[in-house]
DNA sequence: GCTTTACACTTGCGCACTCAAGCACTGCGC
DNA sequence: GCGCAGTGCTTGAGTGCGCAAGTGTAAAGC
């Protein structure tokens, strides 16, 4: 209310701002699968579990916490992790205290592929944004924060 | 003169930025296909589809073309029109000069539904970008359509 | 004319994700 | 103690979509 400069979100162009987000995010889900895999056997889904995983405390989260910050459901982060414990990626750890929580935790192999990984992806992030420069993105970066509600940044 | 062009775009930055922006995409179709899906039975790939039919000239486009448009690919084109071509909300059209083209139409049923569904998903992206103004939106707009643009050859 | 290449589309298969249902556990009431 | 609701997670079934392969058409090279 004390904000009156601010005119009305027209909503064609809140509709097109959503519309072309979902596009963008396509082809960013598709780049990142194409190169992650061919470098590291790594999809994008993969990429993000791990980069969640290696920032949070211990290197590990509650596999429900994972879900809330990938914006999949339980079930799918009981998928995704299946095939990167398998390789080894990822363990799995209980809580003392409560016996229905389980952990996610990045092992060392994790951790090792993630360094490489972290960078092709950085990289990856600058060619996709290369016209953007940091100021630009900064009010988009907040405004996609607002979207999503919750900050998933730190633990 | 000194480089004002772009600011080190760095790439801790960037990929957080693609990582928010996937978890925002995610919970918008979420939402969008929750609403549209209740109000008027649409998911929100079927909204996107008649939206960009009802834009074009005619009302039509190549079948190629609107994959371009929602990053999909020609056989999810394919998949996602059957259901609206089964409803009538879409029909089929072939090119006189080229067997190989198909069109696909808005029909008038489609034009009705769309008139309610535009609305209702006018609203939502105000909801969901509820902070933002149009000024604010327009430059981020033109920067989503940037990393949608620049399509670099490999994959 | 015929072959080769490119394009628009469709189809079979597989993967990733969802929802709904179910299991195991915790913490509350009694 | 005992149920009972709430939570964390897994499983079964269904869906959406990409990839690869195949069909039919057009255009280019010979």
């Amino acid at each position: 209310m004390t904000d009156h400069t601010s005119p009305p979100p027209d909503g064609a162009g809140a509709l097109d701002f959503c519309l072309r987000l979902a596009r963008a995010q396509a082809l960013i889900v598709r780049r990142f699968d194409s190169i992650l895999g061919n470098l590291h056997g790594l999809s994008f889904g993969d990429y993000q579990l791990l980069y969640h995983l290696q920032r949070a405390p211990g290197g590990r989260l509650r596999r429900i916490d994972l879900a809330e910050r990938l914006a999949l459901t339980a079930s799918g982060i009981t998928r995704s992790l299946m095939p990167l414990e398998k390789i080894g990626l990822v363990a799995r750890q209980a809580d003392a205290r409560d016996a229905r929580v389980g952990y996610a935790v990045i092992t060392e192999a994790g951790q090792a592929l993630l360094i490489h990984a972290d960078a092709t992806a950085q990289a990856l992030g600058q060619e996709l944004l290369g016209s953007a420069s940091a100021e630009q993105l900064a009010p988009l970066s907040l405004l996609l924060a607002g979207i999503a509600g919750s900050q998933p940044s730190n633990g």
